[in-house]
DNA sequence: CTGAAAGCGCTTACAG
DNA sequence: CTGAAAGCGCTTACAG
């Protein structure tokens, strides 16, 4: 593996120069740049992005921890984080956390110790504030990507939970859905919760809100199956399922599948997310999405302004972020063939 | 941040005895030792990787880089490698590169730049044997796990598509199918080539193989949308379909569902691959599972061996993986009711 | 058992 | 426009 001291010698001249050909910094003659050109290209050179980070104190690369890369949400958000970083000449590096605040926590000191500039989190159930002041101690510019907690202290993808809830729900009225059951997330997690109140909010206003008509899921696929087994054997006059996670969605159509109603006609469903998985389905099921794209985006804009200190240096950037808006995605679960 | 020079200080001892403490290298007094811990623990020092990498070579981490995160076969697969991974001490760190096999050579060069040990690449199809020989010009150690190439120069998880193809037909025969079709993978793609003669001599021996029960995939979810629906239509009287992976099963089933045929009654479904979507639908869908935890750790393994100099220190290990039994994983869509 | 010193491959003031 | 030299934070022979 060919150093700068190869190319330099090559070219006749001192690593300084080369370094500065390297890094474009400083003024080189145009003849002495070509000539190092030729010669790291001769030798096919590439500069050590270790000694540069020493040196730098800057790799260009920036890590993404989740919570677990066997959920489908995850490696949509992967893309789409991936396609920012990129777009900013930054390499991404990812890091699975299993739902595990300690791994997140042991994975940003490691990244951090190595090699990269910043750090985003995707913070899985268990964040807290005590969390938060750990990552704070690391001294890495950091952006959380927060689903699982209602702190205005977090660069927080709230993403309209509120609204979204009350999309889904309205909709399902609007297709004359009049018996409509939720499966709600866990009590402890924000999003859980808002969309719960969005739900409640909606039918409260018409009288319809009934509470045994919410069954409590864990947002994992087997829960939205059970879930929606209990609504069944308790309210066979169910017409509409509002799953507060496609994950749940699809365990719910499993369920309703399994027992032999028609989906949509007899019972309508809709998930939360937006996810591709549900496009697998027959039918394939309406959810209400989550801009994952732009959410990916703004972080990793906010993470590089932090590194590049526009923002604090270190620790958590706190910005709100409840600009995207959420959307219906009408399909098959819930267009009525009759 | 503190440095190895500020423990060294505090605790009135030169860089080097801190270092051997740090690294268990070396005799050290127990005395100077127990100041030495006790001043890292004090300052909250962590050694800083990427100046050990520079003057080791060495980082304790390696890379995967895989075609496709969004393949839920991936993920699965990405678990399983980091597991063996952070069982040998060993850090994961993840490239995706879209099915590219310049991305790919491209995260080859930037990991082996940037910081890793090694590098495992999950091969997509566009692998060949010039890729091969590019990737060993980077001299770094490399592992190929290869689903898509029939080159004995290459750790080549084979997963002997052929065996589990058989399996695959004739559990159909076994469950009382007269008339199974296949949806088969790219003809570049060797499993796809092997899982279809699987299907063919099977079938031949019987006298049963007629080529229009055959139809082309890609692999993808759609394309086994689409093959089944040519497939129904042309020959109604079909009543068990080989789907050459899980993903495309998935499209099978959902075009069996959309023409209302009853699943496994009037059409038996089986997949290959083994991946946890399968379970998400109703019916479940049967499959030939790989061993991917198996694989995932024997890639491992070899690289941390290429790694350690156990073999040649560079390039591709050219070792032949045909030794993980296929499994079949019966499911509802094939255990018929009556 | 411990320390001084060179070196890993780069960058960056500082001179010139 | 270019080079000599120090420095990034560590490791590792080499002496002692």
């Amino acid at each position: 593996m060919a150093t700068i001291r190869d190319v330099a010698k090559l070219a006749g001249v001192s690593v300084a120069t080369v370094s500065r050909v390297i890094n474009q910094s400083g003024y080189v003659n145009k003849q002495t740049e070509d000539k190092i050109l030729e010669s790291m290209h001769q030798l096919q050179y590439t500069p050590n992005t270790l000694a540069r980070g020493l040196a730098n104190k800057k790799t260009d690369s920036i890590a993404l921890i989740i919570p677990n890369i066997t959920n489908p949400f995850f490696p949509e958000l992967v893309q789409a984080v991936e396609d920012a970083a990129s777009r900013y000449g930054y390499t991404l590096l990812l890091g699975n956390s299993y739902n595990s605040e300690e791994n997140a926590l042991q994975y940003v000191q490691i990244f951090k110790n190595r090699f990269v500039d910043g750090v985003l989190i995707f913070a899985s159930h268990q964040f807290d504030s005590k969390d938060v002041s750990e990552i704070d101690k690391i001294e890495i510019p950091t952006v959380v990507i927060d689903k699982a907690l209602d702190n205005n202290q977090i660069f927080s993808a709230k993403n309209r939970n509120f609204t979204g809830a009350t999309m889904a729900v309205e909709h399902l009225q609007s297709i004359g859905c009049k018996h409509i059951a939720h499966i709600r997330g866990p009590e402890k997690l924000y999003p859980a919760r808002e969309r719960f109140r969005g739900y409640h909010d909606t039918l409260q206003k018409t009288g319809e809100f009934r509470s045994s008509y919410v069954e409590q899921g864990d947002f994992s696929m087997e829960s939205g199956l059970a879930a929606t087994m209990r609504l069944l054997d308790k309210h066979p006059e169910i017409d509409g399922i509002f799953a507060a996670n496609d994950l749940m969605a699809a365990g719910s159509l499993k369920a309703l599948q399994r027992k032999g109603k028609k989906v949509p006609d007899e019972v309508a469903l809709i998930g939360y997310d937006g996810i591709h998985l549900l496009e697998m389905f027959e039918p394939e099921i309406s959810t209400i999405a989550i801009p994952i794209y732009d959410i990916g985006n703004a972080a990793v804009s906010v993470l590089i302004d932090q590194i590049n200190g526009k923002e604090s240096r270190f620790g958590i950037h706190s910005n709100i972020m409840d600009e995207f808006d959420v959307q219906l995605i009408q399909r098959a679960s819930t267009i009525k063939t009759k």
